[in-house]
This record gives structure tokens, sequence and C-alpha cells, in this order.
DNA sequence: CCACCCTTCGACCAATTGGTCAAAATCTTG
DNA sequence: CAAGATTTTGACCAATTGGTCGAAGGGTGG
């Protein structure tokens, strides 16, 4: 297996950046090999020369994605301030829903159809660091330093809220009336979503 | 246009639930016709006796689901108590999460699609009835019996979290091992949300 | 028991689409 | 610059699938 050259690097990642926005608006089935290559900027057959099938292009968007996704969560740091981690845990995913709501939701996607690629890894890797961390914040209940909460419950609320705001983004622009595009939506939305969830947590003195 | 048949009506009932399970599983285009027909306990032709298309399938679920996604919302009394308003709404959100997630599935879908079909809907009606509501909670908090926390955010923030645990529940199932099996798993994870949510909206004494 | 209408379905069609192949074009390197 | 390797593509194939059609089956009122 040589090193990739300079062509196959670039095309790779465009295929790759492509695949992401067909999959992600039209889902695994309705995105066809066509559009994406004709989004890449090259034809059908030099698409699949790069991938062996339209199966080899979804896994390999899919692990892009799946190694951003674990990235925030494993820098939840057992020794900082409970309240203060967690502002900047939520703060961060605000931030990649709204930089990169396509990955989002093409995560979304394939756990709504159940999963079939990813279930390994939701099994595995991810349930291992989500354990990892779910003692922490038992932990920190523990000290009183939390509210008593299910730390898993806990977890899931800030992923659900957090990737609200990119996995539904029509729904919250047709709600608000185009909202998202303004100035500040971005920075509005994670104070409300702050101040809730970190609300809900703080220890009641 | 006669009042339908018994045969009719029970052929309707029957596709409507086919295809409920079959879109939310396998996604509009991931659905065939062949499939909901099978599923439905009839044959191609004959499913599209009763509906013109695919389409029409599809626009016919969404309709059903929008009427069951509207009513709990609508119910939000102003001269309630606020806390016990907001316990109720998010109780029978996650109450619909548990019995018809594939219903929630299924609207999510759509919604990540970019709402194709719903948009009217969700600029129309669903519009209309959030800025009531967030009127409501406005007044709430003016009368300082809600922390001081935006209407629209805190509406977002109860939609994600309750549909989280259907749309994300092969996710949910993967990383607590099952739980979601047990019994006691619902009323857990709904004192959780309740206890983190409205934890977070009550004033601070 | 007949005539009519509603219901059901086998056979078929056309369009889409994932994937193959061999040949042409382009690039790299000695 | 020549030779080999890499990259690109037009033409094509087979399977899937949304949808049509005409004929057969079945229930019902007269």
């Amino acid at each position: 297996m040589n090193k990739p050259s300079r062509i196959q690097r670039n095309n790779r990642a465009a295929i790759s950046d492509a695949a992401m926005q067909e999959f992600s608006a039209r889902g695994y089935h309705g995105a066809t090999i066509d559009a994406i290559a004709g989004k890449a900027g090259m034809s059908k057959p030099n698409l699949l020369y790069y991938f062996r099938s339209k199966e080899a292009i979804y896994r390999s968007v899919l692990e892009q994605i799946v190694e951003e996704w674990l990235s925030p969560l494993m820098t939840l740091d057992a020794k900082a301030d409970p309240i203060e981690e967690l502002r900047r845990y939520i703060t961060l995913k605000m931030q990649m829903s709204a930089d990169r709501p396509e990955a989002s939701r093409l995560f979304a996607s394939e756990i709504i159809a159940g999963a079939p690629i990813l279930r390994d890894f939701l099994e595995g890797r991810l349930k291992t660091l989500v354990d990892e961390k779910a003692t922490i914040l038992k932990a920190w209940i523990a000290e009183g330093k939390l509210a008593p909460v299910d730390p898993y419950h806990l977890i899931f609320t800030i992923w659900a809220t957090t990737q609200h705001y990119a996995d539904f983004a029509a729904q919250i622009d047709a709600v608000t009336g185009g909202q998202p595009q303004r100035e500040g939506f971005q920075s509005q939305a994670t104070q409300a979503v702050l101040s809730i969830i970190l609300g809900g947590v703080k220890p009641r003195g």
C-alpha cells in the first residue's frame, strides 16, 4: 500500500464532502452515486475508482463523523470544576451543531434508521466512553457539586438539546421565522441551553 | 364522494400502519410500495387502488402525525401553575415518545431532510401555536413564576429532549446496554428530564 | 339468481440507478 | 522522451421499483 498521491487525497476529500451533503440531505437511499460524483466534479465511474461502492462511501463518511463526535466528550475532566466543565462541553457541542450541521444530520439519520452501520461503534467505543464519564458525573454528585441526576440521562439531555439545533434546523427556522440567519442567534441559543441545563444541575443551596 | 365502506376503512388503516413502519425505519426513498403492501397484507396494485402514489401515502401518514403532534402543546394553560403545566407537558411528550416512537422518527426524518412536505405546516399552524404559547411563557416569566429563559429555546429544549428518547432509541439502547427494555426505564428517564428542565426554569429564591 | 359495482391482482412497462469494462487520456519517472 | 502506471470516462448491463392496465373475483341490492 503506497502513500496516496496529492490527486488521490484531493479527490477522496472532494468525494467525502459531496457525499456528506448528499447523504445528509437525501438519506442513504435518496442519495445517488451520480449526484455525489457530479458535486465532487467527476464522473460516476471515476468516483467508483476511489470507492468500491456506495456503501463504502457511506461508511467512510460516517467514520469521519464518529471521530469528531467522540472528541469533545473525551476531554471532560474529573479534576476541573463540574459546572465549568459542563458549560464548556455544552458550548462546544452547540458550536459543532452550528459549524457542521450536515454531519450531525447524517449521524442522526443513521441512528434513526436503527444504526445498521454504527451499532458496533455505539456498543463499543461510545458506550465505554460514556460509562467512564458517567462515573465522573456520579463522583461530582456524591461530592455535592452537582444536583442528584442520573448521569446517563444528563448526557442524553445534552446531546439531544445541542444536536437539535442542527438536526431540526428546518423546524427552528420555520417556527422562528428565519432567526438562525440573524447575527447573535447562535449565542442566544447557547445561553438559553446553558441556563436551562446548568440551572437544572446546579446543587440547590 | 360516498362514505367509505368498512373494507375501505380497514385497508386504509392497514396501509397507514404499514407505511408508518416502513417509512420510519427506511426513510422515504428506502421504503418501497411493495414492502408496504406486503406488510399491509395486499398486492402492490391493490395498495395503489387506495392511494394514488407513494408520495400520497407519505403525505397521508405525515398528516396524521402532525395532528398528534400539535395536541399536547395546545393544552398548555395560561391560568394553571407554570411548573405543573410544564411538568404535565413534558410527561405527556415522554409518554408519546415511548408509545409511538416510529411516528416521532418519521417526523424527524422529514425535518432532517429539510421538511419538503411539512414546511407549510411548520411555518403556518405550528408557528402560530408556538408564538401563542411563547407569549404565555413570557407572561409567567414577567410574573416571576419562571426563571428568565427565552421561551422559544425552552420549547425547543423540551422537544429535543423528549423526542430524543424515540428518535435516538438505537443509541440509547446501545449505550445503556438495553436499559429501555427494562421495567421502570421510562419513568426514570422522565424523572431525570423533569428534574433537569424544571430545575432549570424554576425561579431561584 | 342476475346485474352491477367495488375490490384484487398477474403481467407488463419505463425510468432510475448501482456497478462493470475496456479503451483513452494523463501523469510520473528513469 | 519513452514506458509504465495512474486516472478518467463513454457505453453498457442487470436489478429494482413506481406505476398502469385489463381482466378476474366477490359482495350486494333488486
